[in-house]
DNA sequence: TTGTGTTTTATTGCCTCC
DNA sequence: GGAGGCAATAAAACACAA
């Protein structure tokens, strides 16, 4: 058998399609052309919709012959000869499937997305078409259908993310506020309690008062920056006495590292301290601690924080943390 | 009418499975 | 090794604005 598609190459199943139709050919040698035409159910109006390839086939006799096999709508008898002969002149062409052929072959695809070899050639009989032209017609749905699954795919990702992240940032605004409400309590709990008791060194601290801002004052570990009572019920104002977040003197807090106090970690550390070491910590501390004439052997510079938790966790942000996922 | 972008049909080459 | 699936791609058909 000699049988080559139109187009070149022709494919793996040229082969199959070739022996099919030569099958058919020679199963009925007398039949007209025109009974490998459907009548079409759609239109009343003859026209070509099948694709115009051309397969030709060299019969045993040596013969040419061509075949059409899926036109869904061709009255031979209404063209007549001449469009017939016209037809065959025409170079081939690709034609698209008719509206019928692709509801069925849609429905056919919603039922079962792979094709069976069975089904293959029972679709292709009832739609007229070629086997090959069915299993095309899968493959290139399959891959549609797969884009569309993608684009759903990552449009809810995107949906997914975009919440994550507004919740995110919710937060992060949320504990930036009640952060700013500790500090101003807790700023306005030490200067009535400094008032109060009158043991502050004014000219002394007004000096100080210069150098570090109220919004940001600096505690030490054993007494905020004052007596360990003062910040003790300053504390206690803020903090209830169910809450996590501090109990016998130690802040137990999800955003602070274990075993810190609150006294070393209430309070972000100062931007002009936060690169020093320990020994000109001390330093500064002597120079510079706003409290240190009250009780001077108590004060210890304030610990400086590693890292400042308002910022997003490096995990967040990191890609793998992204990679993992679970949506 | 024509240029351009999109969709559909078909081919090709590679890969996997039996 | 053959059959079939898939990705990439070509090319025809189609839609549509200018």
């Amino acid at each position: 058998m000699a049988a080559c598609a139109s187009g070149g190459g022709g494919g793996r199943d040229g082969g199959g399609l070739g022996t099919v139709l030569l099958q058919t050919h020679r199963g009925g040698a007398s039949q007209p052309l025109g009974s490998f035409f459907l009548p079409s159910s759609s239109s009343s109006s003859p026209s070509f919709l099948g694709p115009r390839s051309i397969v030709r086939f060299d019969d045993t006799n040596g013969s040419t012959t061509t075949s059409r096999p899926f036109f869904t709508a061709f009255d031979a008898d209404e063209n007549g000869d001449d469009d017939l002969d016209e037809y065959f002149r025409q170079p081939e062409k690709k034609r698209r499937l008719s509206v019928d052929q692709v509801q069925f072959l849609e429905k056919s695809f919603e039922v079962e997305n792979k094709l069976e070899p069975e089904r293959k050639i029972q679709l292709a009989k009832d739609l007229g078409l070629q086997p090959r032209q069915v299993a095309i017609w899968f493959q290139n749905r399959r891959a549609r259908w797969k884009t569309k699954r993608l684009e759903k795919d990552y449009d809810a990702l995107q949906s997914s993310f975009d919440a994550l992240k507004a919740d995110y940032d919710g937060l992060l605004k949320e504990k930036d506020k009640l952060k700013a409400e500790v500090i101003n309590l807790l700023t306005d709990k030490l200067q009535k309690k400094e008032r109060a008791t009158g043991t502050l060194d004014l000219s002394h601290n007004d000096a100080m008062s210069r150098e570090i801002p109220l919004e940001k004052p600096i505690v030490d570990s054993s007494g905020a920056g004052c007596k360990q009572e003062d910040i003790s019920s300053a504390r206690s104002d803020i903090f209830d006495a169910d809450s996590p977040h501090y109990t016998d003197g130690v802040v137990h807090s999800s955003l602070l590292e274990a075993g810190d106090s609150i006294s070393s970690y209430v309070f972000e550390p100062d931007n002009q301290s936060s690169d020093l070491s320990q020994d000109e910590a001390d330093n500064h501390n002597n120079n510079n601690f706003c409290c240190r004439n009250l009780l001077p052997d108590q004060y210890v510079f304030p610990k400086l924080e590693d890292e400042d938790y308002s910022d997003p966790p490096a995990s967040f942000e990191d890609q793998a943390f992204w990679s993992s996922w679970p949506y």
